[in-house]
DNA sequence: TTTGATTGTTCGTACGCTTTACTAACAAAT
DNA sequence: ATTTGTTAGTAAAGCGTACGAACAATCAAA
């Protein structure tokens, strides 16, 4: 599952993975094509997996007796006689599904301020159980460094210990540039630095771990989950604001495995406020979830808030338009606290983009929260 | 070579290819695997190349062997002995290269405005013939449509009797949206719609053709040739104004084959000049070639050429930030008419690009022409 | 001369998927 | 009740791909 990571990433360019291919990546391929076939429809037989597959009926029954003996395959019986109409001749057929319920996940969100969040998920990514922890110790402080990374551990065995499956693998979102080993290379708020917390989950608890940005791991969730599309662009708004991209269905990382860190990009052509990073009118002077806040409170009256909002949302959409034309993207998806980034705000974000974009762009702009 | 659309790309929206896996997927992977480490580093060894590739000797050997008998790769004779210091035991390897001279590609280029200019390479890319047909005809029209077509054919026809080896394959880029099969969907300079450019010229030639956007080809290209790294943007300014990505390494098509269509994203919030298509401020109203070098023949002098070239340089800059900011690219490449864009213009763009994003992007901004 | 290292080949083996041929099970027609 | 035709799933044989072990050829160094 997680693969080690090879000796060229870690020089920060990536060398071309001379990837040689082996007969039996064929055999894991196929496994994973079943498996997803079988996980977007489940209830279906032998021969139709075969059919969607393309493989033949002898292969997939090979493949799925292996799957079977692994308990990732059930067999749910035979397939109703289908009466009247829809009466099929022959044999029929015994369906099969993924074992739903026999497995679960681990999932992590470190992105909040304040609370570090996980739970336990189903195979459908149903939340079974929630667990959190406060960042905040007794002496009021946030933790940072090591200190955050004791409570990211405990959480973890909480977790593990509230699952009442086994456990398939540990998934991890965390704000900042991650590398493609799990390595959080930059995360500010957490005080972390090139630390290699995917291995270090991994030691810890003996399971597969996956360690990945937040943005990226939000816009994975939004296409499996969420019925995202394959190109999409989510944007995180936050303390800051972070974009995770899926391109033609496989996320993006970026040459610097920096891709979706827009907060700060300057954004119009008409100055705006002084950013902490030095420049002026980034991103997310415009759109922090605290100046917005706070500017809204400061509001005389319900118009004045539509104003401001309208305002940021329209600054979003004029950072956005070059990416979307150039991306061709067919979907952004927002991210962010509903109640004040769902109305003016996003309705205005759509105005200008599509006033900004090629006519063509007709796709449609959906607001939707994280699971 | 040419696979045929699987039907669900015709839809618009792309179905998971569902691609199953075989072992012969392998064979012919780790085939391209051995060419391309023979095309980077000619002159290696059966052994050197099973070191290179984690493929072992008897693998490679057999591999070898097929593709001499395919006449791709030749025998150079032995390794002379390197007396001195770098002598080595063993038996002495016999060199291997790809047959470089015995094959010979054929690439065309439709992005111009008034001719179609075409050549015949060998596969270090170097141009051994050059042909041209000029696109007006005697009644000083410009070829659109059908007429094109025919020219396209004609210049083909007349490349692949110039060509003195035999023929890989042919490669055409195409102005305007190109879906995955090559079916060039919209062109408008050519007045082309809809039209399976790809499979009409590979019924004429009966070779493999490839009808690519040529963006997407040109970035290709220079990461091939030019030595472009594997997070690249190419911006093509001419008449219109587009651009190719590539990402990792493989291009961008977008959701709807439209990536790099930037030239109608409008930049900047302070208005501008209105375009032809019905916004105000697009891209392509700062930078086309025309309405820039109009610009610099009204100018009164020097500085004013140079202050008119800054400005439309930084355009370009605004509107790219946001797009190396959220792609982390780690280079742009800008192709057009040299002694325009050379000078203050590319400054302008480097400058604006940097001032606008975040600081850890030092990457280099480099412009050249295409080959 | 002997020893060790390197190259490239031959032989046998393991794995994965396909084709072909078969049995089991069912619906519809007779 | 029997026959016919279709579908589901399995079994055996074959082909392609890559690997490991062993070996011959060759050369440098001790």
């Amino acid at each position: 599952m997680s693969t080690p990571s090879p000796a060229g990433y870690a020089t920060g360019r990536i060398l071309r993975p001379s990837a040689k291919s082996l007969p039996e990546h064929s055999r894991s391929h196929n496994r994973a094509l079943v498996l997803q076939t079988l996980y977007r429809s489940g209830g279906i037989s032998r021969a139709d997996l075969a059919r969607a597959t393309g493989l033949t009926r002898v292969t997939i029954s090979d493949l799925v007796a292996q799957l079977i003996v692994d308990d990732l395959i059930v067999e749910l019986g035979q397939r109703s006689p289908l009466k009247g109409e829809d009466a099929r001749p022959g044999k029929p057929a015994t369906l099969l599904d993924i074992n739903r319920r026999g497995f679960q996940i681990i999932g992590i969100d470190l992105s909040d301020h304040a609370v570090l969040c996980g739970g336990v998920l189903d195979l459908d990514g149903a939340v079974l159980e929630r667990r959190e922890v406060r960042l905040a110790g007794a002496d009021g402080q946030s933790a940072t460094g090591q200190a955050a990374v004791d409570k990211v551990v405990a959480l973890t065995r909480e977790l593990i210990a509230a699952a009442g499956a086994p456990i398939l693998g540990i998934g991890v979102g965390s704000p900042g540039v991650v590398d493609l080993g799990g390595t959080i290379l930059s995360a500010p708020n957490l005080g972390f630095r090139d630390l290699p917390l995917q291995a270090m989950l991994a030691a810890e608890t003996g399971l597969p771990v996956l360690v990945a940005n937040d943005a990226n791991a939000a816009v994975l969730a939004e296409h499996s989950f969420g019925g995202a599309l394959s190109d999409t662009m989510l944007v995180r708004i936050g303390h800051g604001v972070g974009a995770g991209l899926l391109l033609g269905g496989t996320p993006l990382f970026g040459s610097r495995f920096a891709a979706g860190e827009i907060g700060h990009v300057v954004v119009g052509t008409d100055g705006g406020a002084p950013c902490a990073c030095g420049k002026v009118g980034c991103l997310e002077t415009w759109l922090a979830i605290p100046r917005l806040e706070a500017a809204l409170a400061a509001a005389p009256d319900e118009a004045g808030r539509t104003a401001i909002l309208r305002a940021a949302g329209e600054r979003l959409g004029i950072a956005l338009a070059p990416v979307v034309g150039a991306l061709d993207l067919a979907e952004v998806v927002l991210s962010g606290p509903a109640d004040t980034l769902g109305g003016p705000f996003t309705d205005a974000a759509i105005e200008t983009l599509r006033n900004r974009t090629m006519a063509e762009f007709h796709g449609d702009l959906t607001v939707r929260m994280t699971a």
